[in-house]
This record gives structure tokens, C-alpha cells and sequence, in this order.
DNA sequence: GACATTATCGATCGATCGTTCTATTTTCAT
DNA sequence: ATGAAAATAGAACGATCGATCGATAATGTC
């Protein structure tokens, strides 16, 4: 049992690897099954096909995400407190699965109709999170802006945007690096 | 001579529509060649192999997005003035090239090492002269912070992801969305 | 130890891929 | 009008794709 779960999970780690540095498209069954030195059947045995393998992906790791992000937003403290903390346990969380998380913004376009709702319903699941919090402090008059939805795009561009750029190795600080993000989300780049 | 331009531009035109559709490994020279209603062998006549194709894309469009960014940093008036103006003709290019712009971020890895470079290169180009433009308002006190990598990652990250929610259907002009994102930039969500 | 289940493999299918080849038509300068 | 050059088409190549098949090996259950 915890067999199966096991050499089940080790195929899903490959493809991890596999997807996020190659793509959906540009990985095929083969290249998954060489990298861990099985056959090509061995994958059909766990996965029926390429795409249901994209998907336990997904449901492997991104799929969380919402839940996690809701029980942030409706934790205690101040509203823009809370917020802060949103979006610090959202960017641990897309480091944490950075391959992951990739594997979500690329290819998206290239699903079946199912692969790409199931998507696009998460993506939608995390922005309404964000627009119901930023409508919380709105009600508190702490926005300067009322295009809430605008709003929550923009955000979520800079914590989306920043797998692209960031490197692990370089000589800043995951912790300096979420700072300097969560600043600009807050209050931009001018300093008045 | 124009007439053979024509015939090449068409067929860039065919492909623009499909990289940025299905991507560039999701799309096959027969799928540029069935939708232009020509022969697989007439795209080679134009184009020595896919990459190149690929390439001349870039070259055909966003290859002169530097230099057009460059041109209205280097402008006059006020340097925050000056500022916003380069990322409202960015904004700009970015809807009036919606497709090749698209192009340009998808399957960046997938390319040859060639094309990598290429694609890196201007990528670069454009960050170097956000910190530029960056450094100058820093010297003049305008900035909260001074990370200006950083920075200027998070400023890029606003306006290449505007195209991935962009609606040109929309309810919201044009303007409106880039005055919200030029805000959201500048001065970020809060109102204090 | 017998037996059903699970895991794994190699071979193979038809489809499609990027690319090349040869041949034919069209265009255009002389 | 003629001949070179450019444009186009169709067939084919070897490689690879996702997927399936039947057979074999490993495992767990009774």
C-alpha cells in the first residue's frame, strides 16, 4: 500500500522535474520513464494518460493552495496585518513548490478543455480570495483605489512574476526578498 | 520585391496567430502551412528552419522594443514624468504587439541555445534600462527602496502580466487600466 | 505452497513531427 | 520570346509522439 504510493509519488517527482523545465508539450512519456529508469507501460500503469498525469500534478501540490490562502485571510489581527501575512505564506508557498507552481503558469493553453477549467478555476479561486480581502480594506478606507479587481491582478502579477527572476542562490535573503516584494505590492516605488 | 516581402510577412503574420495560441512546441510548420493554405515545403522556401521562424518573429516585432523604450527614457521633462511615460509606451507596445509579446515569454526554455540567448538578451536589455531610469530617480530621492534590481523586477513583472487578464472586451478602456496600473506601480495599494 | 493481484517490460500501433528531395509552375529581367 | 531565378507543390524520410497489447515477474493473501 504504502508501496504503491510510494513509486507512484517517485514517477510524480520526475514529471515534476521534467514539466516544469520542458513543459507539457515539450515532455513527453518517454522522457519521464527514461529519467527513472522505467518503461513507458510502467507509467500507463499508474497514470491513464499524459494529461491525467498533468492533472495529479496539480492536485499533488497547487491545488491546496486555496485553502491554504482562505485560512490566512480569515485568520485574526489587524486587516492590513492579516494581509501582509497573505501574502508572505503565499510566496513561502510558491517557493516551496517552485516546480510546481511553474508547471501551473506554463502551457496552460495547451490542456484539454477539462485539464484547462480545472486550471482556470483555480486561478479564479485565488483572485477571489484576494478581491474579498482587498474589499475588507477597502471598507477600512485603506485603498487608494476602487478597481479592486485591477488591484488583486496587479498583485498577483508581482507574487506570479517572481519565480521568474528569483535565484535561490543569489546573495539576498528569501526573507529580504519577500520584504522588498510585500513593500512594493504595498506602497510601490515612491517614497511620498 | 515587395511582392516577396508580402508573401514572407504573410506567412510571419499565420505564424504570430499560432505561437501565440498554442505555443512553440505546440505548433507544427503543417498547422502554419494548412492555415495559410500553402505547402509545408513553401514555409522553408521563406524560413531556413522552425527556429528561425521563431526567430525572425522576434526580430519582426519585439526585437525593437528596446530601443523604443530607450528612446522616451532619454526623453525630456521631469524624471518621474519621464518615468511614467516609459511605462505607459511599454504598456502600449505591449497591447499593440498583444501576440508577439506573448510569444516572447512561452516556451523561452524550450528554445535552442541560440534562441535562448536571444531571448535572454533582450529581456536583459529592458531590465537594464528600468534600473537606469530607476538610478536617476534614486538620485533624486524619489524611491522608497534601494533594491533596484528588485525593483525593477516587480515593476516588469505589473506590465508583462497585464497582457495574461487583459480583456480588450472589456468594460475598461485602455487608458483607464494603464493609468491603474501606472498607480499601482508608483504609489502601490495603499492610500497613507 | 497456491493463487490472485499488482508491477513491470518490450514490442508495436497509427499519427505526427521537422526536414529534405525532386519536380513543376510562376515571375521577371533581358 | 527566352532563360534564369523565385515560388510552390507533393511525396517521402527517419524520428518521435501518445497509447495499447500480451506476456512475464514480483508481491501479498489465504
Amino acid at each position: 500500500m504504502t508501496k504503491k504510493k510510494y513509486r507512484r509519488e517517485e514517477l510524480l517527482e520526475i514529471a515534476i522535474d521534467l514539466f516544469a523545465q520542458n513543459g507539457y508539450v515539450g515532455t513527453s512519456i518517454r522522457d519521464i520513464a527514461k529519467a527513472i529508469d522505467r518503461s513507458v507501460s510502467n507509467v500507463y500503469h499508474y497514470f491513464e494518460n499524459k494529461e491525467e498525469l498533468w492533472l495529479a500534478i496539480l492536485e499533488y501540490s497547487v491545488q491546496g493552495l486555496p485553502e491554504k490562502l482562505r485560512s490566512v485571510a480569515h485568520g485574526e489581527g489587524e486587516p492590513l496585518d492579516r494581509f501582509k501575512e497573505l501574502l508572505r505564506v503565499h510566496l513561502n508557498r510558491s517557493i516551496m513548490h517552485r516546480r510546481e507552481t511553474k508547471i501551473f503558469f506554463i502551457d496552460e493553453e495547451r490542456l484539454s478543455p477539462k485539464g484547462k477549467l480545472i486550471n482556470k478555476q483555480i486561478q479564479k479561486e485565488i483572485l477571489d480570495i484576494y478581491v474579498e480581502q482587498l474589499r475588507i480594506l477597502q471598507s477600512h478606507k485603506l485603498l487608494r483605489t476602487k478597481n479592486l479587481k485591477i488591484l488583486a491582478f496587479n498583485i498577483l502579477a508581482t507574487i506570479n512574476w517572481f519565480l521568474r527572476w528569483y535565484d535561490p542562490e543569489g546573495d539576498m535573503s528569501k526573507e529580504e526578498v519577500f520584504d522588498e516584494i510585500i513593500g512594493f505590492v504595498l506602497h510601490g516605488m515612491c517614497s511620498e
